[in-house]
DNA sequence: GTGTTATTGCGAATCGTTCGCAATAAGCCT
DNA sequence: AGGCTTATTGCGAACGATTCGCAATAACAC
């Protein structure tokens, strides 16, 4: 996506800025403001490969940029949050809240219990749920959460193929 | 209430004893003891009527047996889900975890977003949602656990055959 | 009964998260 | 560009939920 206003021809597209894009201008719709640690822990959410806690954001935040305050980051996460820009997520009743960055049809996850992988599902299921229950129950599902554990396809006993390496964190 | 040890036949079925028998039970088959927090903590969960917090669980058991200590709930709590006697849930990220007693098949929640209603559901959902996944996904599910928010049919404006009262935490 | 050891009770400690408030800086208006 | 308003920050302290360490207690197997 090309620049917002109206610049001649950008000469390469660049996916960071367009990030930071639509920050600046969600922010802006609901009169708030683009300020630094708050793009910083943006850019933190997007850079990162997995769901991060919000300790585990705060440090990469402060190693981009140091100074960033744990607080600030805890209220730029919630905020995020309540615009709908990130989601924040419970894997485990033991463990800390995880945040990732917001894509409208996935809520559906798949947690791993050997390796850790957090898979994402986007499929029908949510939406077969949520027909489901409006039909039959009169329930209008607003939020819909499927947290599912178990074992991966690539860990499960009943598939062999793969033989497991010393760390399982990394093979599935 | 008839004797535990071997009365000739009991007049009355009293469920609280069985429930208590259960309890004993299931801890002295895993080694464990019976001990007069774990039943206090016990009894509190069967007898509430929602889902209880530890803190909850805590003030109740105090209130049947003073004297009854924090930890020890924490204790006992932790340990009967572990052995599958109750389940932890979150209904939310800012809440703390909520209690209930476990029967195998209810892994699914219906919170009303209105009322706090919270529903069980013992549907074929999640049978569904296990096959699904083991099928297609080679993915064995172990836990799956279904949160839904909305509203109940009940608090829908669809259905507005209810008059709402004024305190809506009571109404569905 | 007696002995072994799981369990309790207590307070302090930990963890994740939020709060209060003075200082700062974003972004709107000229 | 400069000024004004007020959202936001940074800091530390406060918080609520949960866990821990450890000596004292009490279950239950023999």
């Amino acid at each position: 996506m090309p620049s917002a206003d109206s610049p001649p021809i950008p000469a390469l597209y660049d996916p960071a800025e367009a990030m930071d894009r639509i920050l600046g201008e969600t922010l802006r719709r609901h009169g708030r403001r683009l300020t630094g640690p708050r793009r910083t822990v943006w850019r933190t959410l997007y850079a990162a490969d997995e769901h991060l806690t919000a300790g585990q954001v705060t440090e990469r935040a402060q190693a981009a940029d140091p100074g960033t305050n744990r607080a600030s980051v805890y209220r730029a996460l919630s905020l995020f949050a309540e615009l709908g820009l990130v989601r924040e997520l419970r894997l485990g009743a033991d463990q800390p809240s995880r945040w990732e960055t917001a894509h409208a049809d996935d809520q559906f996850h798949l947690v791993c219990e050997e390796c850790g992988q957090v898979d994402h599902h986007a499929g029908r299921l949510v939406e077969q749920v949520r027909s489901h229950l409006e039909n039959r129950h009169g329930f209008k599902a607003r939020k819909v959460e499927l947290h599912v554990s178990g074992q991966c396809a690539r860990c499960s006993p009943r598939n062999p193929t793969d033989t497991k390496r010393s760390s399982p964190k990394q093979n599935c």
